[in-house]
RNA sequence: GGGCGCGUAGCUCAGUGGUAGAGCGCUUGACUCACAUUCAAGAGGUCACAGGUUCGAUACCUGUCGUGCCCA
């Protein structure tokens, strides 16, 4: 066969080609067969801004090897991708984009905004998708989903009213994280928490019937004007006899009231504390139970309000300085230290959180979080490590309400209508009339949060609320793979909505990958400029090249570090697999072939074939990815490529037609195979080769049924796997004498093997042409030991069941030889030690296992014999 | 303050209750008829430290130190 394939393998010619291939060709769409499993899994959607990061390509490629993988097992295998609206995130985007345009989104209206942002997304939002492609992910593309699809909308809204019917939804007054800068509120999970330096101002208040003072400790002085009460621990003798009293809020004269409530800690600070209810979580609880009045004094835009009295329109932070020059010049202020403290940033804008009562829709959760961790508990969803459930448990054990309404415009609105009467009406569809008064309704402006609609993304995507084939097919979904960082923004509300809705819960193994690091181990950030750009690393290296080296070395939940040296080495593999292939087709015949004679290499190369289908099948199944990866590697290019094709060069360069033949079709078979396995890391140089090898049947390695580990061992097996393996250790032991000596490999040179054993000897002389190429001997010769003549002056090697010498012909350095076994000797000697020392133990040989013993055993024959041989050498020099 | 990881060759990381492994880097030699994106050979490790369990611990337990992350 003639085959014309350039020496190196160029990804970037080939890859596109398959992918369009693939893609034209349905493969990634199931065909549904009842009589079969079903895998399904559904993309965690990433942001329509969003472009692909590393992470990403980490995180997909996993979820394309085991979506391939069942695709091959011949399973009904779904993937289904699509991508999420990140309301504010988006919003902000636009936005922007707009005001450098000279525009302006409040002048645009709302309308004409949310118009400007889905032309946006229409222009620039599938640009993370098509790189989701460049990666090789085999999603299914007809069903491709977006949040605010008519269909996911639908479901969204659905949800909301059902949720409200059920009084899990509730709209109330309530300390929420507000962002100043983006507007809008913000829950829990999009706060964070940044360790600062700040001043912890300790200020006098002083007791309303001049008896003394009160002193509270603050980092945020300025809240002081909203003080409706102090609270101290009901249990601290230092305050005991203060609480019920009133003290004079400074600056503002205000009479507030001493309060007992068991949140306050004693330790810190003066073990008395300020109470801001309209300005702080904890507060505002300690509100709520005494009944005080909650008084906002900063407003939506971070200004002073009204109740500020005389700092009324000051920015928060300009109060902040005054309020403490006002209260210096009182003589308010005891002392000041500095500490650091976890102050809340915007997640997105990273501005300080302004936490501010207002009015805002809350999921109640303690009810969805009970099923949500039962679930867990009966190990109908189980996390892959284990040990990511603690962290989830944690989460929705101490969960609190969800606040859900965020004051932007892109997203899904809000299904509550409101009359001037006063009535609330929360319906899918707006009615035409108040039902009270049949006043005219109008729509809450804000939107949902999106992780609202991204948990309901497993079922939702699939046609929910509508009871279709999708739904029914692959509803539940089998893995969903995830970083652990948003286990509590998305995995537990998936599974919480899950279970809530449709009774089951959307996934049953929720896998985790780790991070991705730079080489130094450091977070990729925008602001350290570390961050790696995955497309730039495909264009470069090929996407194979990319997935391996991402793949490689990764674990469950364990974090990698990346660097562009691992893709390189990558790509290397990628050539290597491709030459090794472009060898095999090289060497293959349109002859008619023969029978073919098996040899003892392709017992070899066929068994450890199938050792390496049990371990990556066994691999896979574990979600043991990088494992897995490196079985294949180890296969392909240690195994098959430096040990099979070096024997097959033998039997190639040979006369025999039928030795031929049956080398032609190992290799063929082996490589067909071998390439099947590492399909599903690497996608697109093992479609290109395996198009161009003899295959049965199929048309796309896509859907080539995955290898079975077949029980195909004969009874001459185990004689040809040893007999392999002793010339491969023969063939080592030789290399190191031509090492030794500094013999460049195109020398040819005299090889005497001296066998311990009649079966030794037998094993050589079954694979001799090939011993003697790999050790490029000019003259082999073998003989069993006892009754042969040594060669004096030879180089020597001792090996498994005998010895190799290579005759010198005068031509040796005796000394630097004689250092050479004399070390060889003392390792030789301290293992013989540990060894007859452990066999001297009682203990050991009573109660450890019988072969271990054995083992030991033969290790110690072993040992004696080699430096039985050393010793024979050294008295020769 | 609470929780969870990690500490194995110069670097990045596998790994196993019974003789320490890979890739990269390094040293030496080779453009050997698939591949120099290669081949062959080599050097390099008290498996963080201290106790305990065990006949035997790098692995299991406890503690210490270092380091990273999450939550409050």
């Amino acid at each position: 066969m003639v085959v014309e394939l350039p020496p190196r393998y160029l990804p970037a010619q080939v890859e596109g080609k398959w992918y369009q291939f693939w893609r034209e060709h349905g493969y990634f769409t199931p065909q549904f067969d009842p009589d079969r499993p079903v895998f399904s899994v559904v993309l965690p959607p990433p942001n329509v801004t969003g472009v692909l990061h590393v992470g990403h390509a980490l995180n997909h490629t996993w979820q394309d090897i085991l979506v391939r993988y069942h695709r091959m097992l011949g399973d009904n295998t779904l993937w289904l991708p699509g991508s999420d609206h990140a309301g504010i995130h988006t919003q902000m985007k636009v936005d922007e984009l707009i005001r450098s345009q000279g525009g302006n989104r409040q002048a645009m209206g709302r309308q004409r905004f949310v118009e400007a942002v889905w032309q946006w997304k229409a222009e620039y939002g599938g640009e993370i998708l098509r790189q989701l492609a460049l990666l090789g992910n085999s999603v299914d593309w007809s069903r491709l989903r977006f949040t605010l699809d008519a269909e996911l909308t639908q479901a969204v809204i659905e949800a909301f009213v059902r949720l409200y019917e059920q009084g899990l939804i509730y709209r109330g007054d309530y300390i929420t994280n507000w962002c100043v800068s983006c507007r809008t509120a913000l829950s829990d999970i999009e706060v964070e928490h940044v360790e600062q330096p700040g001043q912890l101002t300790y200020i006098r208040y002083p007791l309303s019937d001049g008896s003394g003072s009160l002193t509270v400790a603050t980092t945020r002085p300025e809240t002081l004007l909203g003080d409706s009460a102090v609270a101290v621990h009901p249990d601290d003798a230092r305050y005991a006899d203060m609480i019920g009293q009133t003290v004079t809020l400074p600056l503002l004269g205000r009479q507030i009231p001493v309060v007992g409530d068991r949140a306050v800690e004693r330790e810190f600070g003066t073990g008395a504390v300020k109470v801001t209810p309209a300005h702080d979580p904890l507060d505002f609880a300690i509100g709520q139970r005494h009944h005080l009045a909650t008084i906002r004094v900063i407003g939506e835009d971070g200004t002073m309000t009204d109740a500020a009295g005389p700092y009324q329109g000051i920015d928060r932070n300009r109060a902040r300085q005054r309020v403490l020059e006002d209260l210096a010049s009182q003589g308010s202020i005891e002392r000041q230290e500095s500490i650091v403290h976890a102050v809340g940033h915007c997640e997105k804008c990273h501005q300080i959180i302004e936490p501010l009562v207002s009015r805002q829709w809350f999921v109640r959760m303690k009810p969805l979080a009970g099923p949500a961790l039962a679930a867990v508990d009966r190990g109908l969803v189980r996390f892959a490590p284990a040990r990511f459930e603690k962290i989830y448990r944690h989460w929705l054990t101490n969960v609190h309400d969800w606040c859900i309404s965020r004051q932007i415009w892109w997203g899904h609105r809000i299904p509550a209508y409101y009359c001037e009467c006063g009535q609330i009406v929360v319906a899918a569809v707006k009615p035409d009339a108040c039902p009270v008064c049949q006043g005219p309704l109008t729509q809450d402006p804000d939107v949902l949060d999106t992780w609202f609609s991204s948990a309901l993304w497993p079922f939702s995507t699939l046609g929910w609320p509508n009871e279709g084939p999708d739904l029914q097919r692959y509803y539940p979904t089998s893995v969903l793979c995830t970083g652990h960082d948003i286990i509590s923004f998305w995995v537990s509300r998936m599974i919480m909505e899950g279970l809530h809705f449709t009774a089951e819960p959307p996934f049953s193994t929720v896998l985790i990958n780790g991070l991705v690091r730079d080489d130094e181990g450091r977070k990729m950030s925008k602001s350290l400029g570390n961050g790696v750009d995955p497309v730039a690393m495909i264009e470069r290296y090929g996407a194979d090249a990319l997935r391996m080296a991402l793949v490689l070395g990764s674990a469950p939940g364990n974090d990698i570090r990346f660097s562009e040296t691992k893709v390189e080495s990558a790509m290397h593999f990628a050539n290597k697999v491709y030459n090794a292939v472009r060898f095999v087709l090289m060497h293959q015949s349109e002859e008619r072939e023969l029978p073919a004679v098996a040899h003892p290499a392709d017992r070899w190369i066929r068994a450890r074939l199938q050792h390496a289908v049990r371990r990556v099948t066994q691999a896979i199944e574990q979600f043991e990815f990088g494992e897995a990866a490196r079985s294949v590697y180890d296969f392909f290019w240690d195994e098959f490529c430096d040990w099979y094709i070096e024997f097959a060069k033998v039997r190639l360069n040979g006369t025999d037609a039928s030795a031929k033949a049956a080398t032609r079709t190992t290799l063929a078979e082996v490589a067909e195979t071998a390439l099947a396995l590492l399909h599903p890391f690497m996608p697109f140089v093992t479609e290109e080769l395996w198009q161009a090898l003899p295959h049965r049947g199929g048309e796309t390695i896509v859907l080539r049924h995955w290898p079975a580990a077949a029980d195909d061992a004969g009874p001459e097996l185990a004689s040809d796997l040893v007999a392999v393996e002793q010339t491969m250790a023969a063939v080592r032991t030789v290399r190191n004498l031509r090492a030794e000596l500094n013999l460049p490999p195109s020398q040819r040179i005299g090889v005497v093997l001296l066998a311990d054993d009649d079966q030794t000897l037998v094993a050589w002389r079954r694979l001799g042409p090939e011993l003697a190429a790999l050790v490029k001997a000019s003259e082999l010769r073998m003989a069993l030991k006892i009754g042969m003549e040594r060669p004096r002056q030879a180089i020597s090697g001792v090996t498994a069941g005998g010895m190799a010498l290579v005759p010198l012909q005068g031509v040796v350095d005796l000394e630097r030889e004689r250092a050479r076994l004399i070390k060889a000797e003392d390792a030789t000697r301290k293992e013989l030690q540990q060894t007859v020392r452990r066999l001297a133990d009682r203990n050991f040989v009573q109660r450890a296992p019988a072969e271990v013993v054995e083992a030991s055993e033969r290790r110690r024959g072993e040992l004696e014999a080699r430096l039985e041989r050393l010793a024979e050498r050294l008295a020769d020099l």
